[in-house]
DNA sequence: TCAAAAGTGTTCCTGGTACACCCATGC
DNA sequence: GCATGGGTGTACCAGGAACACTTTTGA
């Protein structure tokens, strides 16, 4: 017994991929449109939601369709219902971010051929519908959130020096951070264990290699702790 | 030409609706549901997004339905789409939430009887659906919000007097503040006008009016100035 | 005269910021 | 030996936090 009679939008998920690879780049993963409209343009990936799955169900469903991972960060942004978004018919979307650790995902992704491919956030081709908006708000996010809770992690290996971290840091916020005021901030905070390996294959001296200490996070968060770069 | 024929979940918008009263409480607008189901309970006023009109302007729509309210701060809050959180059918919500000022209101609201009321977020009866749930999300995102943006002036009257601003934040922030630290903090920032005029009809000295200077705070945003409680 | 809020400065301490050199490694 | 990052400590300064008393007004 539908309550509600009226024509409806249809209702679809996009997602922001982000990636950050070994060159030190903020990458987005896009889609190469195969129908119209838009065909041949790049587009974020994503679908239509299902009746019986939740949005974020179907988010994670495109998500993993596209990228083979199973477990990654994901949030969601932001609806978008300008009614004409979509020059078909009246499409609202919502918009989710993921971040994803690009090495591991390298690996999955040579196996299947794909029309996806990693764009450099500051070379990115046109985008189909109202995309780049989308993915201009994702970026804000991403350089917000980035500064108050630590999920920059989520886009670094497992293992990383603080080295890589900085960089990463210093790409998303899109400015240089002194390298002695970073590490001794970023370690007095008490989140990171430091392992007994260093880097491999480097062509300079190896670095110590850190983990996130994901319990330690949850420890302090729930003494008051709060996260800040 | 509909280009997904499959079942679509229905769509709607809900209004977490807070005002600030003369007593520094802060509270919530909620409606009493005529029709099953949850018959009788209090709910987020809200409504179906009509499919001619972008979703905020059916946010806007119902917002001035219930409030007779032309002019407010409106910010998308979160979009909720849990597969049963409407007993009858899939319905898929995005929330906004709204900052009125509660004497402006008090004026309108008493020429058409409604089935409005407001609650104190303290003492609030038991919500329909997941509206316990959107309006918890919506209250920390007021509390976060407040503290980095100066949206708090949007629950004043246009001319308040400093204690009244505190009140506001201790309310919101749940905590109490040092009082001179506080008018230091806010009266450097540059974002206050204070006015020639007095409070009346006070059981107390006669404190002096402030008003937010909208101009002022855009030209020193546009010069990297961040407001921050 | 009492109650309620208005209004006002100083001290201390923490935490941010600026800053430069030697070390280890691979090529 | 050169390039590349690894790794380390100090001095200064700004801004947050703690803190108490006198004044004004109306009831």
């Amino acid at each position: 017994m539908p309550t509600y009679k009226y024509p409806r939008p249809a209702l679809t998920v996009d997602c922001v991929i982000f990636g950050f690879d070994r060159q030190s780049t903020l990458k987005v993963m896009l889609i190469q449109r195969k129908l119209t409209p838009f065909q041949g343009s790049w587009a974020l990936p994503g679908g239509f939601v299902r009746i019986d799955e939740s949005i974020e169900a179907a988010a994670l469903r495109e998500l993993q369709e596209e990228t083979g991972l199973e477990k990654l960060f994901l949030e969601q942004l932001y609806t978008f219902g300008a009614v004409d978004r979509d020059p078909r018919e009246r499409i609202v979307t919502v918009a989710y971010y993921a971040l994803i650790n690009l090495e591991e995902y390298v690996v999955k992704a040579a196996s299947d051929a794909s029309d996806a491919a990693w764009f450099a956030i500051d070379a990115l081709p046109p985008l189909a519908f109202d995309h780049d908006q989308i993915l201009l708000i994702a970026l804000n996010r991403l350089k917000n959130k980035v500064q108050y809770e630590p999920i920059g992690f989520e886009l670094l290996p497992r293992k990383f020096t603080l080295f890589q971290l900085q960089k990463l840091y210093e790409t998303i916020l899109g400015h240089e951070l002194d390298k002695r005021n970073f590490r001794k901030k970023i370690l007095k905070m008490g989140l990171l264990r430091e392992l007994n390996e260093v880097q491999q294959d480097v062509p300079h001296r190896a670095a110590k290699l850190y983990e996130f200490d994901e319990v330690a996070y949850e420890q302090l968060r729930e003494k008051g702790f709060n996260f800040e770069i």
